[in-house]
DNA sequence: CTGAAAGCGCTTACAG
DNA sequence: CTGAAAGCGCTTACAG
């Protein structure tokens, strides 16, 4: 089989424990010992066996990612926060283990209890999260993507939807639109629990309230051809609308093609604000002035805060909610109503 | 801290090595026994250690999963393999570390020689995939899917995209069209080895050939706007033609909107048939004809496979390489030219 | 600056 | 049908 510590130190002519040491560094040698061992271990091939490790340092280095994959839920935007969480944790020296069971609660319990992972991701978490209780019982730290009512004992990172939706009203008030249609998440999301649905449709409503423009909300769907007639509904519903904002993945990358088919020319004819990430915009060629959600900042965020935790027994305070601020890019896809 | 199997055997009276085997179910056991371990487990809500578990049995229970997410590549498709290698993974027993490094020798290395895995699955491979190389010198068994130039000592499964190809052609020539546009994959898949790129073209090309049918073969964009001017750039090298065979996602995704801008009416004005997934074209609404590519087939085989041929140590015979027969769907955007 | 040894929590021959 | 014990390959006090 392959090279052993135990091979190491012979082969090196130290102790087991001088190699262990010399791997983690938490002890000093001499330049001579440490030149021996590192020869020994290229010799060798050497890798630490990761169960060893596991079982003697009760760390496995390897955090959980659970994720759900859902019809309702446009695939690609969930991918967005895999890739940073993933990124991050190996920049601290984290794995990932990919939980997708369906059985949430189970799934949770199963790698926690076996002391599988060190620290538990929670992406697209909803506001009752049937996840949260058995990661509650769980000894290790869990970091939550997404709002949850109740939130106590982990940290949490979600954008500011409420701030989403005024940056986008404050953004078409300014330019003088009075009628404005807006397209949240489908039916399903609310739910579900996705909370950004209704913090975004209601913060839009209450600021469009608070401007007297006229706001005529819309449930989006996640596939054709609902989303046409989704849109259908929505313009029949408010004829004079001059602006549209598209809070649904799905329904923002089949707008081109509906608008396009309907001869409607942004922003002769509407303007138009989406909500969506830099790249999920990138991947669909949006033309769209949008309110950046920002997958990649709360996937770094998150996975920074759970290394933190962890490598800090009694981290000062209790854990953190946070709201992210999001972003904002000008596409020009609004114009100014006299 | 959590019970340990010590504890277990305590409270239920027995010894430690009659719980392990409770647990393994290698040794059969009295019914009072076994009912006095269920009990005491349930009690103390016991799971076994994962670490420990490994060290002892060399086994993790866990496969790799090796991924890269690329520029050049439209995100939605390689989320589809990783559902069904999920999933089948987990039914039989396996959870998954999902590797996403973009040292991808180093990657394979890392999680093989620290026996963090018990076996390797690659996404996306590549024909001269450098991940085979460090993951022949591995211990644990590895499978591919995709197609490289030298599988040796893997199980490989891909779709056959020649035969992908025959099927798209014969059907349009049965059909009367004598003048075809093909949209392959961006030059970049070509660049690194994506062989379904060509293996689709040249046999497209050949089989066109044998019909004497003129083809038109242009290489599609993965992005808007190129998406765009690839098609315009088709049409205009061939304005007679009277069929399309769109095998890129990004670009058949696209097609909807492309062609209604142009005012093209499939199929009156153009027939179209497509290569993607059942999930994929209904992920994006696609109306179009498809030679469906199976990448919920591909994932089970692969993983089924795999786990064959761990728990078969003399498995007979050579690793396979297996070409999977593609589907193919009628969704009547095609018609008879006379 | 370095070593001998206990211990992490399992599995599995070996014995009866 | 069941148990005592060795061993998997590390880490880390404890000692010098």
């Amino acid at each position: 089989m392959a090279a052993t510590i135990r091979d190491v130190a012979y082969a090196a002519g130290v102790s087991v424990s001088t190699v262990s040491y010399a791997l983690s560094g938490k002890r000093s040698l001499s330049d001579e010992t440490r030149r021996r061992i590192e020869d020994a271990i290229r010799a060798l091939d050497f890798t630490p066996n990761a169960g060893a490790r596991a079982l003697a340092s009760a760390e496995t280095k390897v955090f959980g990612l659970y994720l759900q994959f859902r019809e309702d839920e446009f695939a690609p935007a969930m991918l967005q926060y895999v890739l940073p969480v993933s990124t991050t944790a190996r920049e601290h020296g984290y794995d990932l283990l990919m939980v997708t069971d369906t059985d949430l609660r189970g799934a949770i319990h199963r790698t926690t209890s076996s002391y599988m992972v060190d620290g538990a991701v929670l992406l697209d978490v909803t506001y009752d999260d049937v996840r949260l209780e058995p990661l509650r019982q769980a000894k290790q730290p869990g970091v939550l993507i997404g709002y949850a009512r109740d939130a106590t004992g982990f940290d949490a990172f979600d954008l500011d939807f409420g701030e989403a939706a005024r940056i986008a009203v404050d953004h078409l008030a300014e330019r003088g639109h009075r009628e404005i249609i807006l397209v949240t998440p489908p039916r399903d999301v609310y739910d579900r629990g996705g909370s950004y649905a209704w913090r975004f449709r209601d913060a839009a409503v209450e600021r469009a309230a608070r401007y007297g423009i006229r706001m005529s909300v819309h449930e989006g769907e996640a596939r054709q051809p609902g989303i046409t007639e989704a849109l259908d509904a929505a313009f029949a519903a408010l004829p004079t609308a001059t602006a549209l904002i598209v809070h649904n993945d799905a329904t923002v990358a089949a707008l081109p093609s509906y608008l396009n088919s309907r001869g409607v020319v942004v922003p002769r004819d509407l303007s138009v604000v989406g909500v969506y990430s830099a790249d999920f915009g990138n991947a669909f060629s949006l033309p769209y002035t949008s309110v950046e959600t920002l997958p990649d900042k709360l996937g770094e965020l998150a996975v920074t805060q759970l290394v933190r935790r962890i490598n800090t027994p009694g981290l000062a305070g209790e854990p953190l909610t946070r709201l992210i601020e999001p972003g904002f890019v000008d596409r020009d896809s609004t114009r100014i109503v006299s």
